[in-house]
RNA sequence: UGGGGCGUGGCCAAGCGGUAAGGCGCGGGACUUUGGAUCCCGUAUUCGAAGGUUCGAAUCCUUCCGCCCCAGCCA
């Protein structure tokens, strides 16, 4: 009665922010592009992408969203040497997967002939010149840090002869490396990206677009700002190591357009503690074989956190608490954890599956007899319902739920301890058998037949509840266990004499092929997500077949247990 | 030692002159037919450091310190 009724008000949570969205907001409020808002995301087809990918994608797919604007899907690609349509492919698959749609679909390459036709208003301009020093020798004339540059001794050309030089030089007149156009801008600027840029270069190579239409090229600082001129692009999201380049992008943008001009705003990549994100140390995992492959579940990119298992919206909510701001961040890869453990204890049915069995014979339960028992399919969601599951006299456990010589805080089964099979029974231990080597083989145990269901009669409680496979129905199953793929928080950044390759982590892949798992999951299909009870949430491998099952763990439960064992050790 | 950035708890991150949000993690407790989930409680007298301005500073000024990026015809 007296509650407010703007308490009542949804509970939708708040849409982050941060200092890109204040930006946004503001210029919108101001008027500035007449409150339109568009973005781009931009990626290189060099590559597949990785979760920091996912960070950009989330940004500038979501500022636009919030503001009912627009957001490209745009591949930089100008570098045909480094560049594969089996990347465009992947990258278009992997947006789409991550739950975004592009307002279009765009290619650098499209724009090469309207980006030559920059190119020779720079030149006649006099703002654009043919140099026809060597790689090395430009290199050389830009000078140092500290210390100035020098003008090419080619740098006052004539506006005729740099036409027709770099006319020439589209003709496919001259090798690779002969000329270069570059910026004419300040061979003594403070910062290097200003001290006349390339914007163009020699390369008699074919484009996986253009095919061999072109032999010169345009570089990332030429194409990128005009690009994003081109698509009237409002505000053009790039991460912190392209700063130094805004000068340089504004410097072209107000040389070349007129009207709407796009604004570069910069932002901290993502880093992950535990794993690498560059493309290029990717791609040597890849190409040395330390992984399967670009999807291998170990990998940071999003085609192995999908074949992990993850959830497109683990993903965006991950995004969503990291945040977006410009300090360097290492974020601690449990915050990824947490958000597809919460994202899946929510929706994953339950299932029970026996990584390492151990045999229990259940002495006094009737030889033949088997049971169908009905099992709960989500505690979180009531409507999930239940399921039959097989019981009978042997059954499997997991070896790690049972200890002869338990420590005081261990309440599984032990010898003469109680437990309950989850939505069974009660069993207790009586008998422990071992081979000739000492190695437990069996354990023979007796069940109250008063507990079915899993609830005693006589109010009597029991601390564990283990999960179980009757051994006449259980289906054999292999499981790949995944751990960190490096065995140290940075392996960008290794000690003296150490390559990123010297710290893998041996134990990043462990293959368990005898588990067994209820009987239920004959036909699951690749990419069904379900929570083994007890254990972790998995998913069934695009490897898996009928007869053949294959299940990959996302990620463990949250192991209490495990963290009171390793203290008392 | 040129230029451009950044420094708030273990990891992220709000804060924008009025007396340190939130999340992850961690610790403790309650509850529990997953040692899961859920729910409580705790976790920065202090914001890289030192000075200064102010009734009042994480926020303004000065100096210093630390870290990152830039010398591709890569993006």
């Amino acid at each position: 009665m007296q509650k407010k009724m703007s308490e009542d008000r949804s509970s939708a949570p708040a849409a982050p922010v941060d200092f890109i969205r204040s930006i946004v907001e503001e210029e919108v409020a101001s008027g500035k592009h007449h409150g339109r808002v568009a973005t781009r995301f931009p990626p290189e087809p060099n590559g597949y992408l990785h979760i920091g990918h996912a960070k950009s994608i989330c940004l500038n797919f979501g500022v636009a969203a919030e503001h009912g604007g627009t957001c490209n899907l745009r591949f930089d690609d100008t570098n045909p040497t480094k560049e594969d349509v089996e990347y465009v492919d992947a990258i278009k698959e992997d947006v789409r997967w991550l739950g975004f749609q592009w307002s279009a679909e765009l290619y650098a390459s499209d724009y090469f002939e309207r980006l030559y036709q920059f190119a020779v208003d720079l030149i006649k301009a006099g703002k654009a010149y043919v140099d026809s020093l060597n790689a090395d020798q430009i290199r050389q004339y830009r000078g140092t840090l500290t210390e100035p540059g020098k003008n090419s001794p080619y740098r006052d050309r004539s506006v005729t002869e740099n036409l027709d030089l770099f006319a020439r030089m589209r003709a496919g007149e001259f090798p690779d490396g002969a000329h270069v156009l570059r910026a004419k801008i300040d061979m003594a600027s403070p910062n290097l990206n200003m001290r006349d840029p390339t914007l163009y270069r020699i390369r008699h190579a074919a484009h996986h677009r253009t095919g061999d239409a072109w032999c010169i090229y345009p570089m990332y600082d030429f194409a990128h700002p005009l690009s994003d001129a081109l698509e009237r692009i409002t505000h053009s999201l790039c991460t912190l190591e392209f700063e130094d380049h805004r000068p340089l992008y504004d410097w072209l943008v107000n040389a070349l357009i007129s009207g709407d001009k796009p604004r570069q705003i910069e932002f901290a990549r993502l880093n992950l503690n535990y794993t690498v994100m560059s493309k290029r140390k990717l791609l040597q995992l890849v190409q040395q074989g330390r992984v399967s492959g670009w999807d291998d579940p170990r990998m940071p990119t999003i085609t192995g956190l999908r074949r992990r298992g993850y959830t497109p919206e683990s993903i965006r909510d991950f995004c969503a608490r990291i945040g977006v701001a410009k300090k360097e961040n290492v974020i601690d890869v449990a915050q990824l954890e947490h958000s597809v453990r919460e994202d899946l204890n929510r929706r994953a049915p339950r299932v029970m599956g026996v990584l390492r069995p151990i045999k229990v014979v259940l002495t006094n339960y009737p030889e033949g007899q088997v049971e169908e028992v009905d099992v709960i399919n989500n505690p979180e969601d009531a409507s999930a319902g239940t399921r039959k599951v097989p019981f009978a006299r042997e059954l499997y456990i997991e070896r790690d739920d049972f200890m002869e010589n338990p420590p005081k805080k261990f309440f599984r089964l032990s010898p003469g301890s109680e437990v309950r099979l989850r939505c069974a029974y009660f069993i207790k231990c009586a008998d422990v058998v071992k081979d000739d080597r000492g190695e437990i083989v069996e354990l023979r145990c007796t069940y109250d037949p008063a507990t079915r269901g899993g609830d005693s009669p006589d109010g009597r409680k029991v601390k564990a509840t283990l999960h179980w496979v009757s051994a006449a129905h259980a289906l054999p199953a292999e499981v790949r266990l995944y751990d960190r793929l490096f065995s140290v928080e940075d392996p960008e950044n290794t000690p003296e004499g150490k390559t990123f390759l010297d710290c893998l982590n041996p134990d990043s892949l462990e293959v368990i092929r005898d588990a067994l798992v209820e009987p239920g999951l004959a036909s699951a299909a690749p990419g069904l997500r379900v929570q083994f009870e007890r254990l972790g949430y998995f998913v069934v491998d695009p490897d898996s077949r009928p007869g053949g099952l294959v299940f990959n763990r996302t990620v463990s439960l949250r192991d209490t247990w495990a963290k009171i064992a390793q203290k008392t050790k």
